[in-house]
DNA sequence: GCCAGGAATGAGAAGCTTTCGCATAGGTTA
DNA sequence: TAACCTATGCGAAAGCTTCTCATTCCTGGC
């Protein structure tokens, strides 16, 4: 029940955020979503939802640990649900596609360079831009 | 000589374009500059030259090679000299402070993870975000 | 179940970074 | 040096994200 996880976050349940943490969760094909993309699949379910409060609704989300905000290139943020592990991503510069991927190994290395450094991480981001299988077929 | 490698290139040596070399290369202690940072020092040095040209001249830096392109979060972007080899950057999130690593066996691991995964790498992005000891000790 | 009060929403305007369009100025090659 | 073509500067525009504010909607208490 999603009311209770927006309790617990210390959120008020409204319809809105309701709506957008269930399209979330329902996307299992398509786990990135821009904000863009989360406002055109409500108004298709013919939810009327404004494009400030889904940008606002996916904010307080990111501040309540439920979702996390990626910048990728091109200047465009997209959102992805919390739930599993940490991941990182490599993304098709072609067609967009994004595939997940962890790696121990990187995480070590990462926590020593920061340690080394002097800085007690807070976050990081890695991403590997290339073309997939697919799009190097058609090239 | 800076027009050589505008020459090079394949660049006309522009006025604004010799410039912004220069800048770029005498800048050695913030070697991560926004085209807001480049457009201001100009400005300080009593150059008259646009954003917009800003803008186009390291685009076309970057496409030339001489230049990288760094997608930072808070949706700008920052551009740094191409000198030296790869490294990835570990970012203050308080005070903005940017250091430099290489780590071999990320390196290596991020290519077998592209491999594995089908995809011909053209690019990658790691940045590990924290706060440094400076802006420990402080808060 | 109903009401009051405060928080959330929707719509449009505004902010920010980045790009575009066009007339003018500036390199380049012969 | 002259003519050609490209680069520049300026303002406008685009794209993403945030803000403003009147209106609507939850929530907790009766």
């Amino acid at each position: 029940m999603e009311s209770q996880d927006l309790r617990k976050a210390g959120l008020k349940v409204t319809l809105p955020r309701v709506k957008i943490l269930e399209l979330l969760e329902s996307n299992k094909t398509n786990r990135h979503m821009s904000a863009e993309d989360v406002y055109k699949a409500l108004l298709e379910e013919g939810e009327d939802i404004g494009l400030a409060t889904v940008y606002r609704v996916l904010t307080q989300f990111e501040a309540a640990g439920l979702v996390t905000r990626h910048h990728f290139e091109g200047g465009h943020s997209v959102f992805e649900l919390n739930q599993g592990t940490h991941h990182d991503h490599i993304v098709c510069v072609k067609c967009g596609r994004v595939d997940e991927f962890i790696d121990e190994t990187i995480e070590q290395r990462q926590r020593a360079i920061a340690e080394k450094a002097g800085y007690e991480i807070t976050d990081h981001s890695l991403y590997i831009y290339g073309i997939c299988a697919k799009c190097r077929k058609i090239s």
